[in-house]
DNA sequence: GTCTATATACGGATAGAC
DNA sequence: GTCTATCCGTATATAGAC
């Protein structure tokens, strides 16, 4: 029994430290040794959890899947007002001010460069926009959007992507604040 | 006299070819077999040309950014008013639906592909972002924005890239439209 | 200037000892 | 379950014949 939560454990780390890999240096960057190496383990090692790399991503998927839906899930729950969900969910921005100017959003550029010539792992990875997509439709149907909360939730969508890939482009925090205070400004005004 | 030029055709011939397949593959997922296979030269061939993969990306972004400029200049000739100039531009998303469906826009991915390990290229790929940036911030001052031309410029870029992405993403040209529409009515308006 | 053959490094993946 | 040694393909890049 204990071996065996070892064995998950070690999983688990592979994960995590693939993960951070994949946004940092992208998918196809990442080497079987440069994770080998971040999560100091033998190479030939992993090939017992994940007989390929995509298997992998796979797994990097299903984590931030699984991180995703427990974040929203907890502002569900401690967030009674859609409309703060919404402005909620736009802090992530500023919060995540750091990482967006030097790696841009992890699941934009991840769709960006799967979508290039992998189209089996992208429509993994479409499947975090997919979860947020909807969640964000639910909100905007909260307020009472009606057939406009789908319209509103791929705006919202669309408007935080291009803020973090041009703030990455022009390493430039002021914009990403701006942009985010309009948006902001934008969801009270619906 | 003639042989030199035939020189600068092959040279030319490489770079289009390059561009090409950077766009639809990727910089780093693009072998030099796969350039010379599609331009039908020799592999070893353009080594006489381009010393390193580096150097092809060099002259991809010189050719774009030719490209670029005489775009504007065009407009810029033929299109009197700095509102129409900029909803010429918008109209980019709608003249290249099919091809943002399928691999996004060619300056928003390239940048997000190089941002990631690859800096000094990345530099590079922004150029093309500053012409836009600066010509579009011309036509709002030319509106008469003052300040607020540089925001307008940097939000007109942020939406165009985060349309872009999602429209790939989602592979949903339905979404793009409405964008884009929404994106000319601001203009309009402002 | 053009092309062939090849050097060298590193990628993902496997075999099998322990 | 863990780790070492290694295979094989492909990547960029070079040497040198023509």
């Amino acid at each position: 029994m204990a071996l065996k939560r070892k064995g998950q454990e070690f999983r688990q780390h592979i994960v995590a430290t693939a993960n951070r890999l994949f946004y940092r240096r992208g998918y196809n960057q990442t080497s079987f040794t440069d994770i080998a190496d971040a999560a100091e383990i033998p190479r030939g090692n992993f090939y017992y959890y994940f007989k390929t790399k995509d298997e992998i991503l796979d797994a990097v998927v299903d984590y931030r899947l699984e991180g995703i839906r427990a974040m929203l899930a907890e502002w569900e729950a401690s967030i009674p007002e859609p409309r703060d969900r919404l402005k909620r969910y736009v802090q992530i921005l500023l919060n995540e001010e750091r990482d967006i100017l030097r790696y841009g959003c992890p699941m934009g550029t991840l769709n960006v460069e799967l979508s290039k010539t992998q189209l089996v792992l992208q429509s993994r990875s479409r499947e975090m926009f997919e979860v947020f997509f909807d969640w964000l439709k639910t909100q905007f149907l909260a307020m009472g959007c009606g057939r406009a909360a789908r319209d509103h939730a791929l705006h919202v969508l669309a408007v935080t992507q291009g803020v973090s890939l041009l703030t990455n482009a022009f390493e430039d925090g002021a914009f990403l604040r701006r942009e985010a205070a309009k948006l902001k400004q934008w969801i009270d005004e619906i």
